[in-house]
Order: C-alpha cells, then sequence, then structure tokens
DNA sequence: ATTTGAAACCAATTTGATATTGGTATAGGG
DNA sequence: CCCTATACCAATATCAAATTGGTTTCAAAT
C-alpha cells in the first residue's frame, strides 16, 4: 500500500538526476511500472503529484516528458475578439499599421513594391466590394510582409484574424462596386509610393491618415452602435509629413 | 506550336466558369495535359502565366489550386519563433512597444498607476536577475493592460511570447542581482511619471530610449551570434522629448 | 542547331495502415 | 472496499506507398 510512496521518491529521484535542460521523454507508463516494480494505477498515481508540481507534463499518444508543460496558444483569437470590439480593433490599427508601413519603406524589396503594385491594380479592377476588400487586406499584408520581420508579420496577421472576427457580416451599403475616384485608392498608391521612396516618416503619416479616412467611413456608413465611442483624440498629433 | 497558348485559352475558359469563392484544386498536371491533348511543357507553360497572374497557385505534393495563394498561418507562437531571431524580436519590441506606451498615457487609470509603481518598488528590491526580470515584464505588460484596448493587450502578449522563446536561456553575466544605479531602474520611473502626467509623446520617447537601452545591454553583455546584426538605421529619428 | 515532347527522376506532401501512449472503464481477487 | 490486471479508447507517432509539382535527360523533329 505504502508502494505509492515508493514510486514517488523511485521517481523523484530519477528526476533529479536528469539533465533539466533538455524536455527528455520519459519510458512509457507500461514499461516504466513494471521497471520500478509497481503497478501501473500506482505509477499512475505517482505521475500525477509529479505533474501537479509541474516536475513533468503528460500528453496522450506522446508520452510524459520532464520540465514544464510547453506554452500553448494564449491569445486565441476568438477569444480576443469576443471581449473586444470594433473601436478596439480599429484604434489597435492605428497604432500598429502606420510603424509598419514606416519600417517597410526601410526594408521593403523590389519584389515586395511590385507584389504591392498588382495589388493596386486588381484593387482597382475589382467588380466587386468583395473582391475590392480581398484585395485591399492583401496590400495591407503585402507592406506589413515588406518590413521582412517574421515577429511584426506575426502581429499583424493576428490583429487581422481579430478584426475579421469582430467586423464580420458588415455589408457594404451604397453601390454595388468600388466607385473609380474611392479616396482609397489614391491613398493606397501614395502609401506605397512613399515606401518606394524610403520616406518612411511619410508613409508612416500617409497610412494614419489612410485609417483615420476609413474609420471615419466605417462611422458614417454604418448602423454604428455604441460600440463606435469615436477617439479621435491626439489626432493633431499628425503633424506635417515629409511630402 | 502555337498550342501553347491553346492551352491557355482552354484553361482560361475553365478558370472563368468555376465557382471563384472556394479554393478548388485543378486534375494535376498528369491528367491535365492529356485531357487538353497538349504536352506537360505546354501546359506548365501556361500554369506558369496564369501563376504569375495570379489566377492559381501551385505547390508541391498538393497540387494545383485557383485563386491567390493562402497567407502562411504563423498564428503559432513557436512557429514564429523558429523563423525568427533576437534582432527581430527587438527590431518589433523598438516598434510596438512605445506607442503602447503613449497609448496607455492616454487611458492609464488611477489603479494602472499603482500596479506599475508596485512594480517598479519590486523591481528594485529584487534579490536575483530572475526576480528582476519578473517584475519589469509585469512592469511593461502592466503598460499595455493600462491602454484598455485588449486587442493591443493581445498583441503585447503575443510579442512577449515570442520573445520568451527567443531568448530562452540566455544567462546575465556579471554581478548575481541587478546594482542599484541599473539603468532601467531611472528608465522605468520615468516612463511611470510620463504616463501618469498623461504625456503621450515623452511617454513613447522615453519607451523607445530605454529599449534601445536595454537592445544595447544584449549586445554587449553577450557573446551576441551573428544573429545580432545591429539594426540601428532610424535611430537618429527618436528626436527630443517634451521633456 | 534549336526546339519539342515523352519519359525518368526528384523532393515535398498526402494518405493510409500500424504501432505507441496516456487515459479510462471493467472485471476479478484480496 | 481497495488494489491489480486487463482490455479498450482516443490522440499521437511512425513508416511505407502513392501523388504531385518541379527538373533533368535524351531522342526525334524541324
Amino acid at each position: 500500500m505504502d508502494q505509492g510512496e515508493g514510486a514517488l521518491t523511485q521517481l523523484r529521484a530519477y528526476l533529479a538526476q536528469q539533465d533539466l535542460s533538455k524536455d527528455t521523454k520519459l519510458p512509457p507508463e507500461r514499461e516504466l511500472c513494471e521497471r520500478l516494480g509497481v503497478s501501473r494505477a500506482e505509477l499512475r498515481k505517482a505521475l500525477a503529484i509529479l505533474e501537479r508540481e509541474r516536475m513533468v507534463w503528460r500528453h496522450v499518444g506522446k508520452g510524459t516528458f520532464i520540465g514544464a508543460r510547453p506554452e500553448s496558444d494564449l491569445a486565441k483569437i476568438s477569444d480576443v475578439a469576443h471581449h473586444s470590439n470594433p473601436a478596439q480593433v480599429m484604434r489597435a490599427r492605428l497604432i500598429i499599421e502606420p510603424e509598419i508601413a514606416a519600417e517597410a519603406a526601410l526594408h521593403a524589396t523590389s519584389e515586395d513594391l511590385s507584389e504591392m503594385t498588382i495589388c493596386l491594380q486588381r484593387s482597382r479592377e475589382a467588380d466587386t466590394w468583395r473582391q475590392y476588400e480581398n484585395w485591399d487586406n492583401r496590400l495591407h499584408r503585402t507592406i506589413a510582409q515588406a518590413t521582412h520581420n517574421t515577429v511584426l508579420l506575426a502581429l499583424f496577421d493576428n490583429l487581422n484574424a481579430v478584426r475579421r472576427t469582430v467586423v464580420w457580416g458588415r455589408l457594404r451599403a451604397g453601390p454595388s462596386r468600388p466607385p473609380a475616384n474611392h479616396h482609397s485608392f489614391a491613398q493606397h498608391e501614395a502609401i506605397v509610393r512613399a515606401i518606394a521612396e524610403r520616406d518612411c516618416h511619410l508613409a508612416r503619416n500617409l497610412m494614419h491618415k489612410h485609417l483615420n479616412r476609413v474609420q471615419a467611413g466605417l462611422l458614417n456608413g454604418q448602423g454604428t452602435e455604441a460600440a463606435w465611442q469615436s477617439r479621435d483624440e491626439e489626432d493633431q498629433e499628425l503633424k506635417s509629413g515629409t511630402s
């Protein structure tokens, strides 16, 4: 009956002599219980204790490993989206994307730029709002990609995923296809031009202006529930660009 | 000889009649070239053109699909960390966190500020580098929390998770506990003071300066493999603060 | 000599069958 | 009742075979 404790102390001794820097795999339960001369139930009781003590972590099909369980994705997109709202998302875009544009201006390659140009062209040729938004998304992502910083790109993707979840189902009012003089066309082209000219300040300012305009468009064009408290403090901060 | 064009037009016709909303899979090349009565080389020339036009995307082992190539999913922390390096992470911090500090200056509540103060105090009292880094982390996260923007906080947490994964195992050299005149102490306090005074420009600049100093510390104090190419272009952009 | 086309070969990927492995239920014995 | 042993379950790993886009080779045609 006290063999359970015996198994526990044996295991502790084994763990103590292990190199903690490596996440070593323990033998499977069936083998380990036989080697220690205890029943599997006893062994599992001991392992459960060690797991609660964060000395060990287990997973079906994988095995039992020494050390702390590897981090799982804390940032579940849907979870964040549920606790947020369009205003917060827009605010975050307004904070992040101008900086990304500036960084892109510093690191964009000619391939990045030609891909941006393709996006511009396709968005102008779009027959439906759906297609337009598709190419608009892609342009913004290409800019993030042009930073050539994996971390920044991943952050952008996260933000984008949250945005898509939050503003899902929103439908365009008005004409069924983007008008030729849609303000975003000129703004997008100006941003790409600034990036091409390596003018990071201008790229940042133009992106800021563009997103402000997008936000305003959402506010006016849409039913705008209470979630849309306008937050345009700090707007005066957009001092004149280098243009 | 002009059969290549024949294959192209046949393919275009086929794509035109397809539902573009679904990413449909085309038949494999070997089957398709037989069905269209052209050689595989011809078919591949046509497909190459369509791929350059973004009408189609291909991948070895998978097949050929209609539409734009799907974005690589960088949602997983460990995945991002694997494709990145300390320099990229630091660069991302340098881009994101100053903006977060500015946003925090606009929205921080008194509770946020008192929590920051606690972090400052605890970090000064830390007996080990491990404890110090713990409270340092917590201070930075409290600042992100003070933006009261769920999305921004999630982005910060993501960035932080990547950072922890990337620079794991790095050990402090030198004294075994933070010296009383450690530069971060004063910098942290100045940042919190700026936030308390709602000076978002100053908060942004101080955070930028702080992270630059941290980066420099990593560069000097550490063995610094090749992954640490210094990237201090744009550093001159940190014009004088409002101080 | 150059181009074309069929076949062979390559590497990435999928698929499917089989084996591991932690978790759980069941039956038997003390 | 408690313990053990066994069987079973679902998630995962492993490995071989088949697919599939990409590349090379080589002979035939022009």
